[in-house]
DNA sequence: CATAAATAAGACAATGTTGTCCTAATTAAG
DNA sequence: CTTAATTAGGACAACATTGTCTTATTTATG
């Protein structure tokens, strides 16, 4: 459905507002989000092309948000990644009929459109915010279900 | 978003639909819905492998549906061919949350399962009754944007 | 029974997604 | 200026999706 890449994104995404605006290396977001680092690090750069994420090399260097957990919803991570194929034009040959899909694909862009609105609807501000503390094995609160995303407390 | 295979599939079964409960071969559907034909055959069947579809071998044979297009939703076609992949679980690993998903995940879940909701509520009879007519460049009425779904007149 | 019309099924190819690994480029700090 | 910590990027591998082709199998009909 939604598939692994955006899951990832959103995991990363999700850990980099928890700690924002601080920056965070590959291997912390890697440590915490549970994402095969190699592959993260692409998903990342995927993220910075697309300017959701922002990065500095070097020594101190990681990566953060461009903007602010407010600013950001759902639908920018998904739309980053993988946009989610809204259907404006027929899908069989016949010319584009713009606001005038078939009853068919009419329906399957009304699902699409509630998906996507769900995700506009949705700042990262309020996926941190969520009271639902979800950690049964865990008493750490934490929006990515306490895998270690509790703030950095001091510097190594 | 949706895969081309769940296309595909809503193609043909709203074709089948149109013309229920007459059975059309899969050279039939093929011209009507544009479908790759070695393709659709695999899908028609997958769709009757999980008891979408029915088919008949041999001269005078085809594919039809099993239930009444008032009997049979979009989601049964989509989660037929390919589920929805609704999140129960933790995605990572943490001990099965159950009904307490993490925030991020749980509004996941949420834009998912308002989608499948969507599929849900529209039957294939609802998707044939559709008023608009949707077909500029054609006046015939179909529900496939004009694609030759008008009923078989008689026998060649 | 022979034939033609159909679906069923398997092998194969092309492409996309997911993932790994190695080498470059950048940069702070001693 | 050298070193170590980082991100950037390319080559490659494994697997899934999409698509084609060929060969069975079934079945109505003359």
């Amino acid at each position: 459905m939604l598939s692994q890449t955006v899951e990832y994104a959103l995991r990363a995404v999700v850990y980099l507002a928890s700690v924002s605006p601080d920056a965070q290396t590959t291997n912390e977001i890697g440590k915490a989000t549970q994402v095969p680092l190699a592959y993260l690090s692409k998903v990342l750069q995927g993220l910075r092309q697309e300017g959701i994420l922002k990065s500095q090399r070097g020594v101190g260097g990681g990566i953060s948000l461009v903007r602010t957990p407010e600013e950001l919803t759902i639908l920018d991570v998904v739309n980053a990644v993988e946009p989610l194929g809204r259907i404006t034009t027929c899908p069989l040959g016949l010319a584009a009929h713009g606001a005038h899909l078939c009853p068919l694909h009419k329906r399957m862009d009304d699902a699409i459109q509630v998906m996507e609105q769900a995700f506009r609807s949705t700042t990262l501000t309020e996926v941190l915010a969520d009271p639902n503390p979800s950690i049964p094995l865990s008493n750490i609160r934490a929006p990515l279900c306490g895998s270690g995303t509790t703030p950095p407390m001091k510097k190594k």
